[in-house]
This record gives structure tokens, C-alpha cells and sequence, in this order.
DNA sequence: CCTGTGACGTCCC
DNA sequence: TGGGACGCCACAG
């Protein structure tokens, strides 16, 4: 799993002091349970020093494929943020639907029920 | 160096 | 319950 967390700092452009703070952000990320989801804002509070937007960024820059979840990570609203290009949004709503997340027929999720009861 | 932009959040109406 | 305005900060050009 360590490994999992080299992979996803490898982004591109983005080597802070050495100790990045992305690679928080993934571990963070990472911690989120199967079956559970969090948001952008308590990420970054979790992580402390950095705004949701970072997080947001942060999720952009994963590389395809990593072993980050990802599509755990949702906003305040319980709604999976449209991303300005790819069908990821689609992509990240059946990867919820595949741990049992049910989605209101909004598409939305209910924080209450699935939202990471940790911090 | 300066400007635009974005997988966000909170406040207000 | 829903939508608009503002704030936020790192990254790309």
C-alpha cells in the first residue's frame, strides 16, 4: 500500500519541500473505508493547511489508474463534481454504486448514511 | 511577475 | 430547497 501512495505522488508537477503535500492528501484519501465517502472540505481539514480547492486539485492530478480512492471523495453536497473534461464523473458514480453507495434520484448521495463518520 | 482557472466551501437571499 | 456571490489558493500559460 505504501506503494500505492509513491504512485500517486508521482503527478507531474508538483514536488513540495520534499515531504509533498498531495501525498497527505492521498494517505487521507486512502484512509476512507470501503462503502464510506468524504468531501473535499473535510480532507482538507483532516490534512489541515490546505483548502478543499487542493484536494480538488489534488484529485486531478492522480494518474490514471492509481491505487487512490478517488471517487470517495465528493462535495458538500453529496454530488460528484463535474469535472471540466473525461466522463470520470460517470466512471466514479459507478465505482460507488459497486460499494453499495445508493444515490438519491437527484444523484446524490446522503452524507448521513455514507458519509466517513471519522473527524 | 501577472492573469486566468478550477474534481470546493460558506454565506446570503 | 435552490441558486447566486464571494473567498480561497495552487498551478499553468
Amino acid at each position: 500500500m505504501a506503494r500505492t501512495i509513491s504512485s500517486a505522488v508521482n503527478s507531474p508537477g508538483n514536488n513540495r519541500c520534499g515531504d509533498s503535500l498531495y501525498a497527505r492528501i492521498y494517505a487521507t484519501v486512502c484512509q476512507i473505508p470501503r462503502g464510506r465517502v468524504s468531501t473535499y472540505g473535510r480532507i482538507a481539514r483532516l490534512v489541515g493547511g490546505c483548502s478543499a480547492r487542493q484536494v480538488g486539485y489534488a484529485m486531478a492530478s492522480l494518474p490514471a489508474g492509481s491505487r487512490v480512492p478517488w471517487q470517495r471523495v465528493i462535495n458538500h453536497k453529496g454530488e460528484i463534481s463535474c469535472r471540466k473534461r473525461g466522463d470520470g464523473a460517470g466512471n466514479q458514480r459507478r465505482r460507488l454504486e459497486a460499494e453499495n453507495i445508493r444515490f438519491s434520484p437527484k444523484g446524490r448521495i446522503d452524507l448521513k448514511r455514507y458519509g466517513w463518520p471519522i473527524f
